[in-house]
DNA sequence: GATTGGCAGTCTCGATCCGCGAGTGCTAAC
DNA sequence: GTTAGCACTCGCGGATCGAGACTGCCAATC
């Protein structure tokens, strides 16, 4: 990804010129408004040369001969790696999602859907939240009601109160005694484990009798097999947003784009590839392999819960979006709710 | 609402032709082509003077000089009110429906989420779907499970095995023994009330030192206020089917509704509107309350989760679609859901 | 050798115009 | 009450055109 910079100081001046103008006004930049709001020691012939040769190498592109330049997805990238110059959010945002985060439910869910919305509001995009990633994470507390005589409801409290139900079915009737007891059982054996060690272990776990063994299995099963099920829930808020956005008034680009935020499991995929370590995740344009998002970007991070439980958030908009602010409004969001998020049990 | 009807039956017959005619070209009809499809045995002169007079009485519209006759939301509305013929839905589509519900995961949010998926498909609009209102349901089962010291999760079980959880936080630290103790105690005195009966009769349950009795307090209210909270989440799906419809052409007309949508809480209010013994209630264009829907039609019905547990289901798409087609899929989809749901605990 | 002014050339965009076709309302005859 | 005929209206799509924005190139200049 890092490769070598071929471009001078004054190319990559223009370069940033041309992608702040654009990103501001949506409009192709010339050279004579270069000339006269950002370089005006030079004249607009000059600049002219060198923006035919950004265009040669690849970094900016024209629309069609006689318009300005707009940047290429290579350009952005350049820009975000080497030319965005650090942002923080102003106090108005950080006041606004302190005080949307106080007002937020007490429960993880209540407290993600608080971030999607704030996040998709202070950055006029589509906001995704992925639910935390829980397989590593270690199991706190096991409980069974009796629904049914044959239908028993599992709650799984696992580290940083995350709170995890299912109703499953049993083949045959089974007293609130006896789930009582199992889960006593299930509560001494298992606290401590995470779900993947948990369904290595089905041996070590019997209990003397063969219909409480199956009993239980069915039930591990379960466990495991739903949270699988939950990773690829990607909540989204803010397609309002989005059309106001001009890139979106012809509504077949829309359309994908839609198509990928209701079906949600391509953009699981794409969100769980975040890495928890680097800070802010940046894809461009083509840089998607989606075709639905090959006009847009994602800003991408990770906030924590607990050790080891972590999920994604950011936001997704038209490639051209001014990524300094989105950026560190992105993070901004994030902290607050793994700050939220951890003191959740206190 | 059920005016007289001045229309004598040629006009009758004629509205119909137009409703029928307009839904499925998108384009205003005209007096040759009702003549030459639907009334060979009149001519275009004779059905330009009935033409005339149906606009006259306002169930017609031309949308200019020239054009043919498009409805008005008065002619939708008498259009559904007694020249509609009753469609059923066809094999193809009622077996789509009930794959799509065997293979939905056994639990309520997943029925509904499934429910809203599956109408949003086979009518091509936005689905709406609410949760099941649950403040006349009974209380079957309480359950307390400590996380942190001053912190608990509450879960509730309700007629239907609905289950909600929520976590409140104590002022003094309570051991899991005190809270099976309370628990217990609470499932004998609470058991088969409603949440509204429970919230009048705090005094009666009352144990004898003040501190449980505080605690006690919190748990009830964040019982009934939590329920009245949920009563506003409204799910809907398939934003992307209305980007095809050519009425949303204009993005200026899609951002008002999804405003709504994902606000969510002024549609929550027109769906708890809905009555429960009605068969499928339709609200017309203009007939909306809302700004942003007058535009649009709303088909809604209710489903049933158990004696005095219901929900809203239905879509909401332009007021240019196939009423009668679209009622029948309402209808077997909260047939579909209700019966889902019914056998859930089995 | 880099920079610049000048200039012809290119292309989009919006306005205008025009003819076609669809559909109407009216009138007079049946 | 129904119908044929006819003049009239209006929207739509295509063609045309000029203005404006920018470029690329060239020759002069620093």
């Amino acid at each position: 990804m890092l490769e070598p910079t071929p471009l001078d100081e004054r190319k990559q001046q223009i370069l940033k010129a041309v992608v702040s103008d654009y990103t501001v006004t949506g409009m192709p930049v010339g050279s004579q408004v270069l000339a006269a709001k950002y370089f005006i020691a030079l004249s607009s012939a000059t600049i002219r040369n060198e923006l035919a040769d950004l265009v040669g190498t690849g970094y900016l592109q024209q629309p069609h001969t006689s318009a300005g330049r707009i940047p290429t997805d290579r350009g952005y990238r350049y820009f975000v790696d080497f030319l965005m110059e650090a942002e923080a959010a102003s106090p108005t945002i950080r006041r606004t999602v302190k005080q949307e985060f106080e007002s937020a439910p007490r429960s993880v869910d209540g407290i993600l859907e608080k971030a999607a919305m704030v996040l998709s509001h202070i950055t006029e995009n589509v906001s995704l939240v992925t639910a935390p990633e829980v397989s590593e994470s270690r199991i706190k507390h096991i409980d069974l009601v009796s629904l049914e005589p044959q239908s028993v409801l599992i709650i799984l409290v696992l580290e940083g109160n995350l709170i995890k139900q299912q109703v499953v079915h049993l083949e045959r009737a089974t007293t609130q005694e006896d789930l009582s007891r199992m889960a006593a059982m299930l509560n001494h054996k298992v606290k401590g484990q995470t779900a993947d060690e948990l369904s290595g272990r089905l041996d070590q776990l019997g209990p003397d009798r063969a219909e409480q063994r199956r009993i239980i299995e069915r039930l591990i099963e379960s466990i495991t097999t739903h949270q699988a099920q939950r990773q690829t829930v990607v909540l989204h808020d803010g397609v309002r947003n989005l059309l106001r956005h001009p890139e979106f008034v012809e509504v077949g680009r829309l359309e994908e784009l839609m198509e990928l935020l209701e079906q949600g499991a391509q953009l699981a995929t794409i969100l769980q590839q975040v890495e928890f370590d680097k800070d802010v995740e940046i894809i461009i344009g083509r840089e998607n392999t989606s075709n639905g998002l090959r006009e847009c970007s994602l800003v991408l991070t990770t906030y924590k819960m607990a050790d080891r439980i972590r999920g994604t958030i950011g936001v997704i908009g038209p490639t051209r979006m001014h990524y300094g602010q989105v950026v560190a409004r992105v993070r901004l969001v994030s902290h607050a709710t793994s700050d939220v998020l951890a003191h959740l049990g206190n």
